[in-house]
DNA sequence: TTCGATGCAAAGAATTTGCACGCCA
DNA sequence: TGGCGTGCAAATTCTTTGCATCGAA
């Protein structure tokens, strides 16, 4: 049930914020209530607007900072789709990482997961000049909407 | 031999742009023949400062308009890696299409190829709710140099 | 001589920073 | 009360556009 997902996440994120001695402002728990709705990695500009259309607006320099900080603690991940503007999505325990399709048409982000790819990653990383940490894959094309 | 690779490559922009009725400025000509030398996706401002040291300085507003026509005629790719800004590298029939290894330290960037990776995109394109078309994927960790 | 090519400056868009005030622990 | 939290405006950085001029076919 991903209600529940959201709010295993959300009470993670307070927690661990308030470990880490940070206030609880309004602004940050409305971001990261915001955050936890999303089904996918969503933009600054896309959380401002639909911020500004609810009941608690927040400052841009806000959530950029909020944004920022989520990420230093591990709670969100900052991920570049597209060939535009970063996006960040939650990092929650439970469901496995996934990664990014991208409609190069309208813009839409969707979400997959693929078993054999990270496998395939896995078996990569040992044999490359770096010690991998993360990795990022971004398949770019058309939707299914708008391939018609 | 990389300089034939490389001399391949600046043949065929020359051409392809000649037939798309393009004059043959200086400019695009200093940043067509830079980029065949690179090893890895530069950015504009790289290419912007590699230029300035040599013998053709070129003007930033031009470079962006030169990469983004030879993306338009399929002779760049145009890519995301870091957090940060776009990258460009040529598009050469020859070797492979390769991937990018990303040092989160020290920004350097470096290509790689793997098969069996290669094998998982492709057998993941079918089942997935999107005409894949095509695909980009980063490794992010630390270099052999900054892992140390 | 006709357009494309290019430089320079200004405009834009995304993101960051400075500063003063407000609010939680 | 002290320090984090937040908003607003200004500053940065990367990228694009407007416009006048230069150059290639």
């Amino acid at each position: 049930m991903p209600a529940q997902t959201a709010d295993t996440w959300t009470a993670r994120a307070e927690r661990v914020l308030a470990e880490n001695g940070r206030h609880a402002g309004q602004a940050r728990r409305a971001v990261v209530e915001l955050l936890a709705e999303q089904p996918c990695a969503r933009s600054a500009i896309e959380l401002e607007d639909a911020l500004r259309a609810s009941e608690r607006p927040v400052a841009r320099a806000s959530i950029y900072r909020i944004l920022d900080e989520l990420e230093r603690l591990g709670l969100i991940h900052k991920v570049q789709v597209g060939h535009d503007r970063a996006r960040y999505e939650p990092i929650r325990t439970g469901d496995g990482h996934h990664h990014h399709l991208v409609c190069d048409t309208c813009g839409a982000v969707a979400p997959f997961t693929d078993e054999a790819l990270e496998d395939a990653i896995r078996k990569l990383s040992g044999r490359v000049p770096m010690r991998v940490a993360e990795h990022e894959i971004v398949l770019h094309g058309a939707c299914e909407r708008c391939a018609d």
